[in-house]
DNA sequence: GTCAAGAAGATTGTTGACAATATTACAATA
DNA sequence: TATTGTAATATTGTCAACAATCTTCTTGAC
């Protein structure tokens, strides 16, 4: 059987645990495919299964000590995260997106975060929301000038959670978790420096002067902004790793 | 093995064709649970399998004389076009969205759409598109007083379908995509009347006219518009079938 | 030395059987 | 009669073996 995912206590943020994490209310007991999902998810994310890697069943069911048909269909589900892609006869493959695809991908959330926080600032009971909200930005504020990201990262991830739980359409939930997995590594990335998380508050704190206000448009126009800017943060330092590793290479 | 569809010769846009209509770039030969989602699809959006109604593996697995294998792969993917539900343990379920959900379903179609639509109003090779539109466009205008409403939303699925590949966006196609095949029914009851039609074909006509300026705040305006007026047409109908069905039950 | 053809090995796709769990039918009790 | 517990059945989950296909390595010709 499988071996337990070696990460902190249950509770804690742990990173790569973020398809639990996005996933609309998971049962108590993942199944066996869920786990090694799991499992994998964390070795994309992390960089232990580098982007283009071959993932092999067999190797896979070998290490978890089970047969090869939870892992197809583990692999199935890191598909539809887009972590692999899946080709004929071919196995699973480590996603490599282009920086147009990864463009894409943060489009596509700048839209449906607008509609997600536009959705809290019209609904009626998002007043439940609101004191939490200002508690988690107010940590913002405070990590933001930290030498280090990290703390900052998972907050934002936490805001983000919270607010896509509270949007409350499922499907969206879905969408947004899925593309939420495919985009941390680049949203790492754009906050990396202490100038883009300030910015990054600013956006929050707007954001939250919207939702109070019930501005609907407001919302959604900040909403969008926000994941626009990051992922022209996030280009920005992919371009520069790139232009770095071909300097080297060059050498 | 499976037997063939029992569908119109290859190019003919049949009934339920959605999946293949929709996927990016489908391979010339599917697979067999490619194959087998194809079949059963149709049977969910004709209604021959009802809503809620529980799909068994292995009374399917008989039918189409394979094993339980592909049959399981084949409703997962119906599981991620949202046409079935899997619950573990309790196997596949058509779905049954209700009102809400479809509200929401049409919520993000008409952000996506949005997109898409801005995407092709500042993309520079539009001309090519153009002269395409501007005919399907045409042919809508001529159908949309037929007493039938087939042929119209034919073109509608067509028109889209368009859009979306020329977006040139592979992630916002396979969501579209799937968001499409569950909406189609509905789209379907939003279209059910002349006077719906000619609404819906002058939306269409200033989506042409947006596209061809290059004005991508228009595109986008005018293409959520329509998507969110099709969802009101479509609910209006749904409540009007459900209280039909209500009186009917009462009595 | 490069390229092509073919054989050997590796990997995915499919199958049928077994195990674990859920559903149904039925009987006993309040 | 309604309800609860239990046995029988049905159904999903997992496994191991086989078939089909792809990949890699070797061999040979130019």
């Amino acid at each position: 059987m499988l071996v337990p995912a070696p990460t902190s206590p249950p509770g804690a943020t742990a990173p790569g645990d973020l398809l639990a994490q996005f996933s609309e209310s998971a049962p108590l007991t993942q199944s066996l495919p869920e786990q090694i999902a799991a499992r994998l998810s964390e070795r994309m994310v992390s960089g232990t299964y580098a982007p283009g890697q071959r993932i092999m069943e067999q190797a896979v069911a070998a290490e978890f000590e089970v047969s090869r048909g939870p892992v197809r269909e583990a692999l199935r589900l890191l598909e539809k995260e887009g972590l692999v892609i899946i080709l004929a006869r071919r196995g699973a493959q480590v996603t490599n997106p282009t920086i147009a695809e990864v463009n894409e991908i943060f489009d596509i959330r700048a839209m449906l975060n607008g509609l997600r926080d536009r959705m809290i600032a019209e609904s009626a009971q998002r007043e439940r929301l609101l004191p939490v909200l200002e508690q988690e930005i107010a940590k913002l504020a405070e990590s933001a000038t930290a030498p280090d990201g990290t703390q900052y990262v998972d907050t934002v991830l936490r805001l983000n959670q919270l607010l896509t739980q509270a949007a409350g359409n499922r499907r969206l939930q879905t969408i947004l978790g899925s593309l939420a997995v495919q985009t941390v590594r680049y949203t790492r990335l754009g906050l990396s420096t202490p100038e883009r998380r300030q910015q990054s508050v600013h956006h929050w704190q707007h954001l939250l002067r919207a939702l109070r206000n019930g501005d609907g448009d407001a919302a959604e126009r900040i909403a969008r902004q926000r994941v626009l800017d990051s992922r022209d943060a996030a280009i920005e330092q992919l371009l520069r790793q790139q232009a770095m590793a071909d300097a080297k290479s060059a050498a």
